[in-house]
DNA sequence: TAGTCCGGAATGAATGTTCATTCCGCTCCC
DNA sequence: GGGAGCGGAATGAACATTCATTCCGGACTA
């Protein structure tokens, strides 16, 4: 009656507020239960909204999460496509490394999200498409330095790329998962490691 | 009474032969659906069984994801204590690394069904700690390498072992997702580079 | 040997629950 | 006063689990 509710809550105003409130809500749980594990009305209830309101700006749960998932992907491919090319090879190596590790410090939900992999079977082709358009920057990255003769010859660029991303991902998922604590020279550590493993070897 | 054998498919003897192939099936339908993907009638038909019959043997969809969890840990842990560390590091590495190719070639559901991690919600106690009961032997094996000044000594080596696992998966689990497509000599080629990653490289 | 019986394995329809989605009455803004 | 937004109970489908019933193979009897 007298109080006509805080408007940020039920107000018409803003729809797009609510909408972030929504993918914020909902990549929260995600993250914490998995895509399977979460109900929309949990979500709902996290994002202080009705079950009903969802479906206003979603049409459906595999349409919400394809929009969470476009939504942290678009930041990867933001992080990815700023390779310093120009510049020293281990030197732009190190600015990818950096600024995906402040991703993951800044947004653990939305790397943990990212990284679980139930959201698969919810993907959409556009989310499939995005997924292959990051990919052809970077793997053209280390082609480039293949070709100036640092990095080994004896990898496929896409191969070397599947190892340095499978390495930096589990890197963070086993520090998630309690099987490590990571300080910040074991994460610098384990960069030039992985840059060691671009490196030119004895090649047999 | 010479052979009750028949029973293959309908006989009541050999309860170890349905149990198995209830745990077959179940590893098949978990590695093309997913955990939650999987329901218990659908797993029951692809063993050929009745529904009830899979609690004949597993109390709950809980307890059959944990006996196949444990069935492939036990599998990776063969592998990955076989270490023979009394070889020359390099041939040592090799062996791992060959052995668990194998594993992947040989069982390829088993791996995706590890790889996917749809199954972690669902473990109990006893499947957490056989995951823990494995990795200090193989951390031991590169502590040793770090001893003897082959690999170096700026990373722990449950880090390494981080960079190392996540990358021998990722080269696989990119193949699986028809981002790859893998020939003997890349994988010769991706083991040579992770061994790269493990070598002292100048260290600042 | 042939007939009958018994224990328990096997079955799959029925049950209760959980969840995505829909619907409807209410509120607020113009 | 009307309509756009909204909340949350209602709906129906899908799923894990249960249980009354069927079925089998050996044991016992004569």
């Amino acid at each position: 009656m007298g109080m006509p509710k805080i408007s940020a809550v039920h107000g018409k105003r803003e729809p797009e507020v609510k909408q972030q409130a929504v993918l914020d809500a909902a990549l929260d749980i995600f993250a914490e239960s998995g895509v399977f594990g979460a109900s929309m009305p949990a979500i709902a209830k996290r994002a202080k909204v009705g079950t009903g309101t969802i479906y206003r700006y979603f049409p459906s749960k595999e349409a919400l999460v394809n929009a969470v998932y476009l939504r942290e992907k678009l930041m990867l491919r933001q992080i990815l496509e700023a390779v310093q090319a120009h510049l020293a090879p281990k030197v732009a190596f190190d600015g990818i490394w950096k600024r995906l590790v402040d991703y993951v410090r800044r947004r653990p939900q939305g790397f943990r999200f990212l990284e679980m992999q139930d959201h698969l079977p919810y993907l959409d082709a556009d989310s499939r498409a995005l997924e292959a358009e990051i990919l052809p920057g970077v793997a053209g990255f280390f082609a480039g330095l293949q070709h100036e003769g640092v990095v080994r010859r004896d990898l496929r660029p896409d191969v070397l790329l599947a190892l340095i991303w499978g390495a930096f991902v589990n890197l963070f998922k086993a520090e998630r998962g309690g099987y490590l604590r990571l300080t910040d020279s074991d994460i610098a550590a384990a960069r030039d490691a992985t840059w060691g493993m671009c490196l030119r070897g004895e090649q047999p």
